[in-house]
DNA sequence: ATGAATCGATCGATCGATCAGTCGGATGCT
DNA sequence: AGCATCCGACTGATCGATCGATCGATTCAT
């Protein structure tokens, strides 16, 4: 129940926004009161700060085994594209609430999803580090191309439908392909990916059979 | 004073969302009641659905001028992505609430707004068929190509700063040639930018002063 | 005197959250 | 088996606060 709980949270934070979803169109929406939803949630913000914390570890985790699969800097931004384009196509609802909803945190738990938000953002910069240093990559700008590649790979949850024209695993190499342009990494070399490297369907993202 | 209403409201929808902001947080902030708001806006949504509008129209004439500005798809791309970029760091705050706020909206306005949105990406959509039959463009794929050059740009908003490391020309130039890299236009050929095409500050756009 | 600008007061609705209390099933004791 | 006990799930009622919006009255410049 606490799944089903997350899960209706996020399709209308997603669809609504978290300040414009009431407690009671959740409960509403479980068949339940109000008063009920406190037993399984203490209040509305913490039930979104969990949703957004448990997204990104799954990203942190996703991302971590990525860039330590290879020395390679080119495979590692290949599998860390894969992994994060994957993970935002099984998880798009979360995903979208994680990114959009920082401004509806406060106090502490708006600074701990900000550091856990700069934690995964700096597997990209260690990632293009490590081109530098090997000298595989041309970058324009180390910083923007960094951004660019955060921004145009979270922005898949805004528009990726299931019964879209790519299926996830087009989307991954299409996205990798882009990637590579965009630090300047050439095709020419092969790069393989890691199956086990499968991003896990979060215990908050709704089935999309109720949408 | 039109003006200021429109600032202190872009102002704190891009700091709190539409929904957690009040009728009298922005009246607090012009030394106004809430009643006294209502003699420049007829009600919250039509000052929201005004600001997205003139801001999208604004997008739009630029947009238009960059594509009409030349023949060749590479001018066309570049001097688009040129005026994009400018456009969201001279109005970061009103662009991040045309962007987001689309959910607030209801009925006729989401529909119209949806229109204009569509629209600006069918520049894009334009600029890429041209690149195509010219045989100028190396596509990994129309579709996410457009689709990521959208998000990318529109992502400047995000993390803009003034008193950031690069000037909004270095930024444009940067994020020309990655565009260029994403579509497979070589960066031999050197394109000149128009001096001209200068994205208008928005009348809704709050100056940095107050924040 | 006219009209734009502003106000305090107030409307009904909804907000997040709390409370005492009901209900049914599992558990433990005799 | 029979009874008492406990607990998690759940509820209606209600709290104070705030929401968007409206009203008549007042101020003030032209």
């Amino acid at each position: 129940m606490h799944d089903r709980v997350n899960q209706v949270a996020v399709s209308l934070f997603s669809r609504k926004g978290f300040a414009a979803t009431g407690i009671r169109d959740i409960g509403r929406e479980l068949g339940l009161t109000s008063a009920t939803l406190y037993h399984y949630v203490a209040n509305k913000e913490d039930l979104l700060v969990g949703v957004m914390e448990r997204c990104l570890r799954e990203y942190l985790r996703g991302g971590y085994e990525a860039v330590a699969s290879s020395p390679d800097a080119v495979v590692q931004l290949c599998r860390l594209v894969h992994f994060h384009v994957a993970a935002e196509c099984v998880n798009p609802m979360t995903s979208q609430v994680t990114d959009r909803e920082l401004r509806s945190l406060t106090g502490a738990n708006r600074a701990r999803i900000i550091d856990l938000r700069d934690e995964f953002d700096s597997l990209y910069r260690a990632v293009i580090e490590a081109g530098t240093e090997q000298g595989c990559f041309d970058l324009i700008d180390p910083c923007v191309s960094r951004l660019v590649l955060v921004e145009m790979c979270n922005g898949v949850a805004n528009w990726y439908r299931v019964d879209g024209g790519l299926s996830i695993v087009e989307l991954q190499d299409r996205y990798a392909a882009l990637a590579r342009r965009v630090v300047g990494a050439g095709s020419r070399k092969r790069v393989a990916m890691l199956v086990d490297l499968v991003p896990a369907r979060l215990a908050s993202e709704p089935s999309d059979a109720g949408a």
